[in-house]
DNA sequence: TGGCAGTGTGAGATTTTTTTCACGGCGGGG
DNA sequence: CCCCGCCGTGAAAAAAATCTCACACTGCCA
């Protein structure tokens, strides 16, 4: 629930119970999916499992596609919020790289949330599209946000601008660094790249466990991921130069320190 | 259409025809998916297109997802062929290493063709799911083989013995190597998750590229995508001893194979 | 040449979906 | 205190989906 901070506005009743009702119909709604899969989704399933009718609903969301807006948006959250939460300091073993910390709490989320990660990241509702630009497109961004952070905190702008990368041609370092800074603007081209790529990896390799493409791996899937992941710092670890003083590096030409 | 070799067997008349009928109806099918999109596939709807009576197609396909499954079988062999292409020698430029020449081909036939892509990947399709152990399966084999040839051909067996991986628990090398030989069961367990892992990259930008997640990134999606690939190439190098020829590491440098 | 299998149509049963409209009760704010 | 608006139900329109059953034509195989 990050959408409740310092809020005593003199709520009146109503809205109280209007906000209940609503956070309701979201739960029931959730529900259904984890239980029954994305195919049941529908305002009549959702009405039935909450004992209601049909048009109840439409008091609280004008139609299905918004009402598939607002789970498409707090799914992003919670994978957001799941992502921070992994990469607070003392959530996990200190020797565990900040990026596969990162890494493990998304794939984590993923597996935990199948359904509602197939919601987010395939298409499995018919004649849905998200509102351009709208509340999906910001929880979006603030995914990336968090794992820009697990991937960059602790580098200088310096160090990020020295990465070593192919260079990459000027219309695309012009339009890298142009965009907007609480996307991928507030970094060096090379960096921006870089990210990309970590995050393609990431995405990859869990996306293709939570759709069964890789289920011959069986129970070893985690083993798999965390291997990977450990490379992965390792490659980005060789890209990104240490000037001055180098903290997590030392992992970097180790690999050793298990 | 990878299926027709050497059956130069004495096919009724009969037969023929109704190849030729069943061919009409997954062009169709397929061409209806790219211009209407996934949600308006139906049985309805491509009788329609072929001005022909929903029924009529229950006597070639004895329902519904008998025919998704064919549409998603010759979607992965589509795939399969496109990278195999890619790979070949002669089709691009030399200078290109194998494994961007073929991760390009995947990114290409996913852009491509899109929807189809997401047939596979995602799980667009309501109450749909793939009969275990049945074509699609095995057609998905065959996407994993292209790619392992295109990451791994021209490397001894030694050298992909010597991985430079971390420590796989002795389960999970136990498991690697047990499995069928046309799939990873011929690799070294450390191979065999460097391949997982580079395939996951591969298979990561494309997904988030197809289905939308990076569209801030503009008319610069294919050199991100080849400036990702050429790290990848150089790391998978760097990881991958290269007995004799001492050429390696310094790769580090030597990106510059351009 | 005779019959049957293959191929197509017509009609329909059954289910499900989203969405609108009209109406009733209850409670809270002016 | 009273009225307006929120919340819920009942009924129904409009559309679309899969799949079955009975029937007709046609051309191929024996």
């Amino acid at each position: 629930m990050p959408t409740e901070k310092a809020a005593p506005l003199p709520l009146s009743l109503r809205e109280r119970r209007r906000a209940v009702a609503t956070r309701e119909i979201l739960d029931a709604a959730e529900k259904l999916v984890t239980e029954r899969g994305l195919g049941d989704l529908s305002l009549r399933a959702v009405a039935r499992s909450l004992g209601m009718t049909v048009q109840a609903l439409y008091h609280y969301f004008p139609s299905r596609d918004a009402l598939v807006t607002a789970l498409v948006t707090e799914a992003y959250d919670e994978l957001a919020d799941a992502v921070r939460a992994a990469t607070e300091p003392g959530a996990d073993d200190p020797a565990v790289p900040r990026l596969v910390a990162a890494a493990e709490g998304y794939r984590r989320w993923a597996v935990d949330h199948p359904e509602r990660f197939q919601l987010i990241y395939g298409t499995p509702l018919r004649h849905y599209s998200a509102p351009a630009g709208g509340p999906t497109t910001r929880a979006m961004r603030r995914v990336a946000a968090v794992i820009k952070r697990a991937l960059f905190d602790g580098f200088t702008p310096a160090q990020l601008a020295a990465a070593d990368m192919p260079v990459l041609s000027s219309p695309l370092r012009a339009h890298l660094e142009q965009l907007s800074p609480d996307s991928l603007g507030d970094l060096p081209a090379p960096a921006a790249a870089l990210l990309l790529s970590a995050w393609g990896q990431l995405h990859g390799l869990v996306v293709l466990e939570v759709f069964g493409h890789t289920s011959f791996i069986g129970d070893h899937q985690a083993e798999v991921f965390r291997t990977a992941m450990r490379n992965l710092v390792q490659d980005v670890h060789r890209r990104i130069p240490d000037v001055g003083a180098g903290v997590g590096v030392a992992a970097g030409g180790g690999g050793g320190e298990v």
